[in-house]
DNA sequence: TGACATAAGTTAGCTAGGCTAACTAAACTG
DNA sequence: CAGTTTAGTTAGCCTAGCTAACTTATGTCA
């Protein structure tokens, strides 16, 4: 595939074409540092939707289930589910709202909580170890782009 | 959690703080974009494990199952079920090696193909729009970064 | 050359995690 | 207070990950 190739309908602007290398690489190595960092978690023993939801109650603090589920992009089964299995490990608490005796008020433990940190800790000491050949010039490079995305994805 | 406190047993390099800085960043927008852009993958009605897969024998061209296997870093036989699926919606097809009767070569199809570039243009329009608001030298800056990360990413 | 070892894939059977549909219980609303 | 809406759960399905055990084909070597 050639993705430099214009579109049939005529040549598009030169200035943008370079959006067009960026999305694709950027994209390709995305994916490869994803899966790179995810042989870190393993040794936690949390799967990667448990992490991620756990990791979300830990640094956004208390919520409800379904605002969880909605944080993580998944359906509300699929986090009850998974929340079940984090209370289940005594990672997480399930609270009742004293306002509203529907909702389920979930949050962290402190047993949670150093799990989570510890895994935390292992995967960006990963990274970190990636990025320990590139010089200052070079990481304020990746620290711009990363404003960049911050930005961009919304 | 902080992340730039210094770990108990001394200050760390300043110089080198950054690296965690970076890594902690940079790690939740990767998150956050391919999740962003994987909605654009349901209309193709191929799965992400599906869709990865021929998108290697796609662009790598013809590969033994096992071949397919390490490159997905995944089991063989989680790769040989991915590839039946393939194959029954003909996007695969399975051929013998003359050489060796135990291996299965795969190679996409021509609706395989097809199939692969329309999903992957789309994803690519929908990473464009996301970049489109930036300006050429904040691109040039992903651009830098993207290859910051091939070199650094193994 | 026949017996054994090795290698490539497949099958069986488990788990996790995604979904929708259908349900329960609580809280609004008119 | 009847009906509707909202939060979460249960049931049931599918995909995709795994290991263990199997089949088939190659390779090795006494």
């Amino acid at each position: 595939m050639n993705e430099s190739s214009s579109p049939p309908g005529g040549p598009e602007s030169p200035a943008r074409e370079i959006i067009h290398r960026v999305a694709d690489r950027l994209h390709k190595q995305a994916i490869r540092l994803l899966r790179r960092l995810r042989r870190e978690d393993v040794s936690t023993g949390l799967s990667p939707a448990r992490a991620s939801a756990l990791s979300v109650l830990v640094f956004t603090g208390p919520l409800t289930l379904g605002a969880l589920a909605l944080a993580e992009q998944v359906s509300a089964p699929t986090m009850s589910r998974v929340v079940a299995a984090l209370t289940g490990d005594g990672l997480v608490k399930r609270e009742t709202d004293p306002e509203d005796g529907r909702v389920v008020r979930l949050r962290a433990t402190a047993k949670g909580v150093r799990l989570l940190q510890q895994g935390r800790a292992r995967r960006l000491r990963a990274f970190g170890d990636l990025l320990a050949p590139l010089d200052d010039d070079e990481l304020a490079v990746l620290l711009r782009a990363t404003e960049l995305l911050e930005r961009v994805v919304r």
